[in-house]
DNA sequence: CTTGTATAAGATATCACAGATAACAGTACG
DNA sequence: CGTACTGTTATCTGTGATATCTTATACAAG
């Protein structure tokens, strides 16, 4: 890496494909509830929507069908995956039990500005569009938090299962009546266990905090039918 | 659906395409430890390798990338995971974490027929050829175990974890010391425990295993240095 | 040690093909 | 005569191959 010669600053190029701005486009889609289980994806028409050829849009739905959020049948189609029960309950206890390792890491790294980077999400104002919850910031919180265990083997575990509850937001995105108000209350929650250095406070938040999202599913489930 | 009217039994035809493969081609290879940390791969030469054309080899690469098995550089190479301790730490702490999930739902569906299957795959001879521990057999019998819980968002995380971890194997595969006999006292343990209706047992016996084979990569780190 | 150039590799677009889906039409049977 | 089933066909979609473009890396010359 050759050092520039001259003090002037020019910002570098952000490095990046087709592959990953389609991905990027669709997985924000996930997060925002636009797909709604079952539906049906087509390459061409993705392709299209994107602007791009459909290359790098297989590409990206490759990845979002490793991580779980699209399945293909054997028939060669793209579905959403439908609701399911059980696949669910799965969904829940594997948060439970990736999300407590990855707060305990985190919270070996926690330090100050750490906590003030959180805080700055929760007071940041919504959207003034915003008609349901607030999904963008509660994704930025959890995830600013994530990432801060360094965790190269857990952050994406947590990302496939978020992508693939995300699949099942369209399902509450329209319901706003509890949605706003609590999850404000869980965070507040974590940020004070955390500057407190108390893990089992903070892994409790976090639960209460999973638990809202799956009850907003109605899914009160532990176990649940067969496929 | 309209059934048969005839009463004739005729297989369905296997549907497959290059790029599961593909997949599979280099799956294996990883469960094999065909591959060390620091490998590069090239598209066009696994292409020609496998005998077919870059597309479908790109879709399977996509697939082991998503899995965590590859890395892909910002000079967009394609990077065998170097080895480094702090990632072995966290695929052990998620295995132990995802496997006891698996283990519960899979105890919940177990019955003779199934132990007998488990019990069938240790006793399987081994090939004759093998020099190293058995990997393949070790492979098969914890993912019937595990493909006994019936979770469709399990069994690919383990899977995902199990490949990442197959990035390693190449380092121990030589080193045929220890590993050969151990192996098939935990698995003995678990299938006993299994019968018994024993979780904690079973539980115990599978953290023992997986305790063994990161304790073959010499990790007996839990936390480790940061990258 | 820098800089220019050649070569190799990945990224993208496009094309040809096979398989799936669904609308349609014809036919047998009530 | 109408209904249900079956074969046909048109269209759509994924798959795989290939040509072209872009970028990175290595090497050579200054």
């Amino acid at each position: 890496m050759t050092a520039a010669r001259t003090g002037a600053k020019i910002a570098p190029v952000e490095q990046t494909n087709l592959r990953e701005s389609a991905y990027r486009s669709l997985h924000d889609a996930f997060t925002r509830g636009e797909f709604a289980p079952g539906d049906s994806l087509s390459l061409r028409s993705l392709a299209a929507q994107l602007g791009i050829s459909m290359t790098p849009v297989r590409e990206a739905v490759r990845r979002l069908v490793a991580e779980g959020a699209l399945i293909d049948t054997r028939s060669r189609k793209l579905l959403v995956p439908p609701f399911n029960a059980r696949r669910m309950a799965d969904l829940k206890s594997a948060r439970l039990a990736i999300e407590g390792l990855i707060l305990d890491q985190a919270m070996e790294r926690i330090n100050p500005g750490r906590i003030a980077a959180l805080k700055d999400i929760l007071e940041r104002p919504a959207a003034p569009d915003q008609t349901g919850p607030d999904l963008v910031r509660n994704y930025d919180f959890h995830f600013t938090l994530y990432r801060m265990s360094g965790s190269d083997v857990l952050l994406p575990m947590v990302e496939a299962l978020w992508v693939q509850y995300g699949a099942y937001l369209n399902l509450i995105i329209h319901q706003e009546a509890a949605s706003r108000v609590i999850e404000h209350e869980h965070h507040v929650a974590i940020i004070d266990a955390l500057e407190c250095g108390d893990r089992d406070a903070a892994m409790a938040a976090l639960t209460d905090d999973i638990e809202r999202s799956f009850a907003l599913l109605g899914v009160t489930y532990t176990e649940a039918e067969q496929p």
